[in-house]
DNA sequence: ACTACTGTACCGTCTGGACGGTAATGTCAA
DNA sequence: TTGACATTACCGTCCAGACGGTACAGTAGT
């Protein structure tokens, strides 16, 4: 791996995930995978000896990336008392994309085998303790959990009905179980 | 189709799901839903010409059930003013199967295909107008479309992570937002 | 005779994966 | 400094099998 360039390992990934959004999960072939990252199939093999084994990186490079763009958020609001729930609200909401990581080779992972899941609910079910432990209004903090997860599912199945004004009026009614005052 | 048995199409129907469940929504084919449906591939292919029909169909019969289920349960609480969230909410926390439709096969039609969502997409536009129209708080209504939204992604993707108090907590939550008084 | 299939045979395409090769880049003792 | 070997990172080819779909002859119930 050069300093220059991104490792072929990302590019791959990428590709993957691109590919998936254009061409349905479930054909991400290691072919077109292959010739979307720039490298051989050959070449793509040595990186991921098996299509199973490039999914589950997949899954798991995703689950990073989300981890990462929250604890962010998370330390950006340490002074509040629901510093986590309020993190998972903004994370779906924001509009940068660099902080919301892509779920579409989530799909490509659960059309293939839904066990390639298994990290997810692991990873679900610890973030879910960590908002039970932090918040003082359990019920709200779990609304919150729930319609982010609500927002998520519908931005990656595409199928996102809100408008922004209705999108506005959700998210000030979140904020405010969470009894946080509106940004000015 | 007689009377004495569930139509073939029907079965056929039952069995992609089934098998989308099983194997992964990505490696239905049409000789694997055959042989579960209990007839021949070439009786398959009378039912549903393609591929694409069959998982056309899946979609539809799944916004079918759903729409059923959901008037069903709105039109039980036709007394109170948020009679379409408060159906949302049962519908979607009910323990009875057979009101809960199964969503896998929808799994099996973004894999081949998001655009196979199109459906979705316009009954859910159709559904957000109604409930907005229907709603003395648009904002609340809203929370319960979404955490609705995010409980059933989370049943569909196997990552359900709440437990059963955790659950009625957050029931118990929503219908207060929706000013509805506890069940005895 | 018509409907609703069944069963079998087949075709062209695509797929994951195995394989052998190779050029570039270390590593290390003499 | 050099030669010997190892590792990394790929390339290009091949293949058995699975796939969607077609074609068609046969058949049991109405």
């Amino acid at each position: 791996m050069s300093a220059d360039e991104i490792s072929s390992r990302e590019r791959i990934l990428t590709a993957a995930t691109e590919l998936a959004r254009q061409v349905g999960p479930a054909h991400i072939s290691l072919d077109a995978v292959a010739a979307r990252a720039g490298l051989s199939k050959g070449g793509l093999l040595y990186n991921f000896p098996s299509k199973k084994k490039l999914i589950e990186a997949l899954v798991e490079r995703h689950l990073d990336e989300f981890d990462k763009a929250l604890r962010t958020l998370e330390a950006e609001h340490s002074d509040c008392g629901n510093a986590l729930a309020l993190a998972l609200l903004e994370l779906v909401s924001c509009e940068a994309p660099e902080r919301k990581p892509d779920a579409t080779g989530i799909l490509a992972a659960i059309a293939e085998d839904p066990s390639f899941l298994d990290p997810i609910r692991r990873y679900r079910r610890g973030l879910l303790d960590r908002l039970i432990g932090s918040s003082s209004d359990l019920a709200s903090a779990l609304i919150v959990f729930l319609a982010v997860d609500g927002l998520r599912s519908t931005q990656l199945f595409g199928t996102d009905a809100l408008g922004p004004a209705e999108h506005a009026a959700v998210f000030a009614k979140l904020r405010q179980l969470l009894h946080v005052p509106e940004p000015a």
